[in-house]
DNA sequence: TGTACATCAGTGAACGCGCGTTCACTGATGTAC
DNA sequence: TGTACATCAGTGAACGCGCGTTCACTGATGTAC
């Protein structure tokens, strides 16, 4: 909008106003994010990133978990994305799930965070979180429907979402060792769709 | 062994020594991840805990760390118990992984804890810690073993492993608000055997 | 049984650190006239 | 086009805090003789 720059100088030289400082705090705080880890996310060195000073973050938020709770609403919203813009077709349900777990992988840290990693307990079970941790069970769910019956709908949604969760967060975690990892989760997810072939129903 | 009284005094009163401050500072530390999660164990409220000084844990324990990796050992050993206990019969892979799930659910700190949450990253990604959480894998692999082909051996543990794991956590989140839990678990648990009845083998 | 002494397991004080946040301020911007 | 002024978005200094850890110490214990 306004890129003014000060008629007296022609090179980029620091401008006392930073014109998008709430975005820019926004990506420094993903990037320091991604490098040291949910719990490490800390205000003075995301301005510190930006050569700016600390208080001028409470200019566009509250308190350093403001921010972090941006962050978990732009991961929220990039994952909908994301599994929205699977193409229809053969093997829908496997590809959303290949999508989120690569979602998951790009962005380990983000994706911690987004299921309360580094933020306080109060945070973590606040229904906003709670709501926005279940856009990606909304749209498992939908893409279930016309699948399933309704008896199931639930319980196979919640099914494959511990899947894809439990899946990302081992390899978030480095936690299996294969040399390819797509594949690697190509064969977990097939699982879904025929199971391991045993009877686990028969129950005591 | 020596629960040695001062002959002058008759009751219990504080002694120098302690008598066994290293199992009592791992039963603090314990009970204070619980109630306040991973990221906020501390060396000087485990101390205080206990009405101890913060220096004298360094008589037990390299630091503050050497502390979280003896949980994570603690919560490994346990979880491995647990899961050999589980009586054989028949839905014997589904009652382990009511079981696993059970832990998680009854140790929700710990047991994210032992996936590294809280701990730097390096500690996180190191190799004990990994054949720590491995323990889990490998009990879950070897009942499959009599079960599943030897070629879907390793992707169908991986599978398994990764749906307790990911219901476990999900769970632990307050995710699903369900009434019955355990009931819940085990519908989630069932479609891992006869899966959702979906070809989800046919890629692109 | 008594004593000297090495060793062990505590202690309080202090160090150094970095954090989130508040405060009173100032420079820059945009707008009304 | 110029000027006064309100508002906005930065600043440096400081507050208060609690942390993990180190240090030199001391009280207690157990053992050799």
């Amino acid at each position: 909008m306004k890129k003014v720059m000060r008629s007296t100088t022609r090179t980029t030289r620091k401008r006392y106003h930073h014109g998008d400082l709430r975005q820019a705090l926004l990506h420094a705080a993903r990037e320091m994010l991604e490098e040291q880890g949910p719990s490490s996310l800390g205000l003075r060195e995301i301005a510190r990133r930006l050569g700016v000073s600390a208080p001028s973050a409470y200019h566009h938020f509250k308190s350093l978990g403001d921010i972090a709770v941006a962050l978990v609403e732009q991961g929220a919203r990039e994952l909908s994305t994301k599994l929205g813009a699977v193409p229809n077709g053969n093997g829908l349900l496997s590809r959303t799930g290949e999508a989120y777990v690569e979602f998951a992988s790009k962005n380990p840290a983000l994706y911690r965070l987004m299921f309360g990693e580094g933020l306080t307990e109060e945070t973590r079970r606040n229904t906003a979180m709670i709501d926005l941790r279940n856009t990606a069970f909304h749209i498992i769910r939908s893409r279930l429907e016309n699948h399933v019956s309704p008896a199931d709908l639930n319980s196979g949604a919640l099914f494959l979402w511990s899947l894809v969760h439990g899946a990302s967060l081992l390899l978030i975690d480095r936690q299996f060792d294969t040399g390819n990892r797509k594949l690697a989760i190509r064969r977990v997810l097939q699982f879904a769709g025929k199971g391991i072939g045993l009877k686990l129903t028969s129950m005591q």
